[in-house]
DNA sequence: GATGAATGAGCATTCATTCAT
DNA sequence: TATGAATGAATGCTCATTCAT
């Protein structure tokens, strides 16, 4: 038997990957700079990836499943719109917190042109539970009407901005710091009943 | 005298160059391409600009000054914050959407490491009007305390994203979307006074 | 005691070799194709060959043996020269039209550099049969003077650039054309008495 | 005004470029090797051509045109078939004799698959002059019938090959020797009338 | 023996920059 | 100034060969 496909090494690689391909974009990424970062061979690299856009491909995919997994364990309770709201907003703040990369890598290959359309399509699919949550408060007056997707590009758009600028300065928001965001988000989105 | 380096050229190279530079980032931009589409040649575009390097700053130098013109023309009335927030507001907006090319570059190159450390900081001091501006909102306050660079955050990310939304989708929004986005953004940063 | 190396998978790679390289020469016949195609896998093949080298060199050797096994079976005969002579064009003609591969390779490999002289003075060695029916045909009159070599690369020539042409446009020769072709070649070489 | 492009440079590309691809085929053929030989960069090279294909095709047009080109010159002399023809095969020899690259050239791409069929097509037809020199032949009772492309495979088979064995060994043939071989091919096409 | 993952030298091609005109 | 041919270092990817299993 020969050697077997080594789950490590494909660890090693996505890591390698994002550190590299956040650092610089995708033109500037190194084939060789993210085998030898991953400790491999050039050569070994496209066992496991035959090309360069399949690789950042397969990444993007990685990460949004992270992402997907992020909401799986919340437990939707409409009688308490807030605090659901706020959950799912927290988790998203820290993942992106604790993986600036993988928010940059995102925001960076969104928009790319280089992410096939259909890991575009299903990645966007499986976001269904915020969507819903979100429509949901729409329609029961918690949040302001108008098509969602301005109210989703309001909630990445602040998030990401101030996770880059605590990144940029490297530093980490204290608590009160986090509160005053999320009220900015909250207040920004909710509808006030006097 | 020996002539003058040539203003139309010069319009040409920024033009070209923002265009392809946005399209496919940094390293992907190619000088002959800058070249051909500003309609000189390769060895001309470099008695302009010895170097990648040197045109990208010089580019991100320029749109930045044109933003900062974008305020010249503002009135700062302090009996009406909001009034006059709200112009703030708008003319960026609008510029965003007029140029969605300028505001990408900017965005795409602040953190990139690439602009010279120099240029940065003076073009941040250049937007003294607006941060003076929302200090003294906060100090009055119309808008919430907390780091200014919060707030700053919190308009940027905001708004880029609605535009990166509405230009991927190629749609110019109606004027009660546009008052939809600038609600969210004012109810994210005003203080409600019961 | 040890398996044995097999023939059947000896075979299977003579027959993928062959086919691989003759369709694209030596530089792009890759091993791990020829491996695919014998069934085997790469490392295997080299149990076999220790480089392709060795492999192409092997081909070679068995595919002039064959050659030459060609002619075991024919009886010099002679009294009947032409007769002889046209025995021996006739199964050469025929095998290059059913083993074109072999035809080709041969043709390929002869002046390549690549097998190694003791293999070809060896192969050639094991002509001596044809050589020596030819050298007789001189000295008896019955095939022009003139250095054996001229004589045989007339043979070999006309032959396989016929064989390259029929195989080309895909045609079997009628009894006729082969005729026809014989015709010029004995013509060309014998001797006419008036 | 830039330098101009260099008729010497093309030259010598062309020389090395032959010289190297006849030695060990299209695909050991190296593209830097050929830039060293040449004298010049190697991303030189590819202002002069885009692509290694690009090269290899633009050497055999030119060299089946400078194959036409030897039998501009000759005039058909319908009444002295032989002395004709004797030109025309003496022209091809001793071009072959001479260039033996260029003819080891031609015969290695014919049948290549990397020749556009355009081209093929294109320097087929310029051969149109010593095909209906052929063709009358035939008509005439000249030369033997059948199908013409039988007599052109002959001709170019035997003179190929009797061209590689010299230059194999490297031997300039004596004239008593070409006057042997052009009498196996004509007696070989001939009609013989009693 | 058999397997196929791993290796890394090698090659086609690109592109920022220089320089002869 | 302006031009675009020339340069050569850099990079994605391939493939003969090795080696752990």
């Amino acid at each position: 038997m020969a050697r077997v496909k080594d789950k490590n090494k494909l660890h090693a690689i996505h890591e390698a990957a994002l550190h590299l391909v956040v650092k610089t974009g995708f033109t500037s990424l190194k084939m060789a700079e993210v085998a030898r970062e991953a400790g491999i061979a050039t050569g070994t690299l496209y066992i496991y990836y035959p090309s360069k856009e399949d690789l950042v491909n397969m990444l993007y995919r990685n990460i949004k499943s992270e992402m997907v997994e992020l909401f799986d364990a919340i437990v939707i309770d409409e009688n308490n719109y807030k605090l659901t709201f706020r959950e799912i907003w927290m988790r998203y703040f820290r993942f992106c917190m604790e993986n600036p990369d993988k928010m940059l890598f995102v925001e960076q290959f969104h928009y790319s042109g280089i992410i096939e359309d259909e890991i575009i399509k299903s990645t966007n699919k499986a976001m269904a539970k915020i969507e819903d949550f979100l429509a949901y408060g729409q329609q029961s007056g918690w949040i302001v009407k108008g098509g969602l997707h301005l109210q989703k590009a309001f909630l990445h758009g602040a998030i990401h901005e101030w996770v880059k600028s605590f990144v940029a300065k490297r530093v980490k928001p204290g608590e009160e710091t986090v509160e005053n965001c999320f009220n900015m988000t909250w207040n920004g989105l909710h509808v006030a009943h006097l």
